[in-house]
RNA sequence: GGUGCCAUCGCCAAGUGGUAAGGCCGCAGCCUGCAAAGCUGCUAUCCCCAGUUCAAAUCUGGGUGGCACCUCCA
C-alpha cells in the first residue's frame, strides 16, 4: 500500500509501526450546525482508506473525534436558549444519521472532548513543566511556539514579518505573536470546567492532542499514530499545533503519516462558513440518493479539489446504475468466493494512493465485459457467480451496490404510485400480446408519465425511477 | 505580500520518461414490433515558448491562466 504524504509532499510505501495493526486517526465535525458536503467527502475519504487497508489485511483502529467544546456551540446555545449538551446532542445525531446514507461506517472510536478533559489537563501540566507554555496574568495558557525549534516544519510556513507586528499588537500578554491558546480563561460566566489552572475552557488545538494520546496512542512508539488525516485546511494551524503540542509535550511524535482531502467547492465557488454558501448534506439528501452522492464525491481522487455540479453528479448516477442493472440482472444466483483476478486488481489500484479513477475504470470494463458475456447464449454458470462475487466485493471495499437493486431504482416512488404502475405494465404486456402496438405504446407514454421508464427483457417488464 | 498546488477530448478524469485509461455527451450499427436497457465501432498528442534526452503529457527554465493556505473552517 501507497500513500501520498502531504507533509513530506511524496507518495510513500506504508509501512505500520506495529506489525498489521494500524492506527488512523481523523479529525471530526466540531457540532454546532449541520454537516455541509465538505464533512461529507472527509468522513467518506477515509471511510475509504479504512476499507482499503481493512483489505490488505491490516487490523485498523480508526478513531475520529467529535469537538463539543467550542465558542461557536456555546454561542448557539445562548442565541437559541439550549444548554451545549442539547445542540451537540442534536448535531452529532443528525451527523451520525447523515454519514449513515452515504454509506460511512462508525469509527471504531469517537472520542468527545467533553469526556478527555483530564487528557487535555495532563498534557498541558506538562508542557507547563517543560516550559513549552506559560500561564500570563489573566489566566490565559499559551504553547510558547519559540520553546520549540521544529514548529511550522510539518506547514513549512515561513512567518511574515508583518504579521508578527500586527499580531503582538493585538495580544499583547503572549510572549510571540505565533504562540496559540492551550488554556482559555473565561470571565463572563456561561461555560466553564474547573481546571488545576483555573476556571476557563481548553483551545482546540489540544483537544485533539490529548484525544490521542488518551484513546489511541501507543506509548512506546515513535509516532503516536501510524496516519492523521483532515481536511487541507487543517494542516495550518491546527495540525501544526497539534504536532508541536505531542511533540513537546508526550515522548513521540504525533503521526507517521499525513493525509489532508481537498475541498468541496460549490458551482466554482468555495464553500465556506464566512460566505454562507454551505451546502447541506441534508438538503443534498433531500435531492438525491445517499448511494449516488457517495459515488460522486468518492469519484475523484481525494487529494484533489471538488467541484459539486449537477452535470457531473448525474453522470455519475449512471455509473452507478450500471452496476446495479446488473446485479438485477444476476438477482438472486449464487456467488462464489474465490478471489478473482478483477478483485485483485481493483484492490491493486485502491492501494495506490486510493487511485478511485483507475478502481472505476476497472470496474466499468468488469460490468461491460459481464454483460456481453450474459448478452449472447449460454448459461454462464460460472460467469455469474464470479460476476456477484465481484459486486460483493466492490460493496465490500467501495461501499457501492449495498442496496436491493429493484428498490435502487425506485426509490422515492410511493405505494400508490408503484401499484399503479405495475397494474398499467400488465395492461401493456396484454395489448403487447395481442399485438395491438398502439395501445401498448399509450399506455407506455402514461407509465412514463409518471417519471419512470420500461424496459422489456426476456424475464418480463421493469421499470426504473428517471 | 509570503508559501504551496494545478493546467490532459464538449464535460468529469487516470496516466510523472517509452509513444494518450475510464465515464458522461455525441455519431453509426446490432438487438427490439418500436423504445428502453445492453452490446459493438468512431471521436484528443496533453495551456504557450525554449531546453535536456535516442525518446517528454510526463524532467528543467521562462511565460500565461486557475486555485488553495497564511483568520473559524472538512
Amino acid at each position: 500500500m501507497h500513500i501520498f504524504d502531504s507533509v513530506q509532499k511524496t507518495k510513500r510505501l506504508f509501512t505500520p509501526q506495529n506489525e498489521s495493526k494500524v492506527t488512523l486517526y481523523v479529525c471530526g465535525p466540531t457540532v454546532y450546525d449541520d454537516a455541509h458536503l465538505g464533512h461529507a467527502k472527509s468522513a467518506l475519504v477515509f471511510d475509504l482508506l479504512v476499507r482499503v487497508l481493512r483489505a490488505n489485511g491490516y487490523a485498523v483502529t480508526y478513531a475520529r473525534n467529535i469537538t463539543d467544546i467550542d465558542d461557536k456551540i456555546i454561542k448557539k446555545a445562548v442565541e437559541q436558549n439550549k444548554s451545549i449538551k442539547e445542540i451537540t446532542e442534536f448535531y452529532t445525531d443528525a451527523f451520525h444519521k447523515e454519514m449513515a446514507q452515504i454509506g460511512v461506517s462508525r469509527p471504531d472510536l469517537e472520542p468527545k472532548a467533553t469526556e478527555s478533559l483530564d487528557a487535555m489537563y495532563m498534557l498541558i501540566r506538562k508542557l507547563i513543566d517543560s516550559n513549552h507554555a506559560y500561564q500570563t496574568e489573566d489566566g490565559d495558557i499559551y504553547f510558547d511556539t519559540s520553546s520549540d525549534s521544529q514548529y511550522l516544519t510539518l506547514s513549512k510556513r515561513v512567518q511574515n514579518e508583518d504579521e508578527k507586528i500586527n499580531r503582538v499588537e493585538n495580544s499583547s500578554h503572549k510572549k510571540n505573536s505565533a504562540d496559540f491558546a492551550l488554556w482559555k480563561s473565561v470571565k463572563d460566566g456561561t461555560v466553564v470546567f474547573d481546571s488545576p489552572f483555573g476556571a476557563g475552557r481548553p483551545g482546540w488545538h489540544v483537544e485533539c492532542s490529548a484525544m490521542i494520546e488518551k484513546h489511541l496512542a501507543d506509548k512506546d512508539m515513535n509516532f503516536a499514530v501510524d496516519i492523521h488525516g483532515g481536511g487541507a485546511d487543517l494542516l495550518f494551524p491546527h495540525h501544526e499545533n497539534e504536532a508541536a503540542q505531542t511533540r513537546c509535550g508526550t515522548n513521540h511524535a504525533l503521526a507517521n503519516y499525513w493525509m489532508h482531502n481537498g475541498f468541496v467547492n460549490i458551482d466554482g465557488e468555495k464553500m465556506s462558513k464566512s460566505l454562507g454558501n454551505s451546502f447541506f448534506l441534508k438538503d443534498a439528501l433531500k435531492v438525491y440518493d445517499g448511494e449516488v452522492l457517495r459515488f460522486y464525491l468518492l469519484s475523484t481522487h481525494y487529494r484533489s479539489n471538488f467541484n459539486f455540479n449537477q452535470e457531473d453528479l448525474a453522470a455519475s448516477k449512471k455509473r452507478l446504475d450500471k452496476i446495479y442493472r446488473l446485479k438485477k440482472r444476476l438477482f438472486g444466483l449464487a456467488e462464489d468466493r474465490d478471489k478473482t483476478l478483477f478483485q485483485e486488481e481493483l484492490l491493486k489500484a485502491l492501494s495506490d494512493d486510493l487511485n478511485i479513477s483507475n478502481a472505476l475504470a476497472l470496474i466499468d470494463e468488469m460490468v461491460t465485459h459481464a454483460n456481453e458475456t450474459l448478452d449472447t447464449a449460454g448459461k454462464h454458470k460460472e460467469l455469474k457467480a464470479e460476476t456477484l462475487s465481484n459486486l460483493a466485493y466492490i460493496e465490500e471495499i467501495l461501499g457501492f451496490g449495498s442496496k436491493n437493486p429493484f428498490e435502487y431504482f425506485q426509490s422515492g416512488v410511493d405505494d400508490e404510485t408503484k401499484t399503479k404502475i405495475t397494474e398499467l405494465i400488465l395492461k401493456r404486456d396484454e395489448a403487447k400480446k395481442a399485438k395491438d402496438f398502439a395501445t401498448s405504446d399509450k399506455i407506455r407514454d402514461e407509465i412514463l408519465s409518471y417519471g419512470v421508464s420500461i424496459m422489456d427483457t426476456p424475464q418480463g417488464t421493469f421499470w426504473e425511477k428517471v
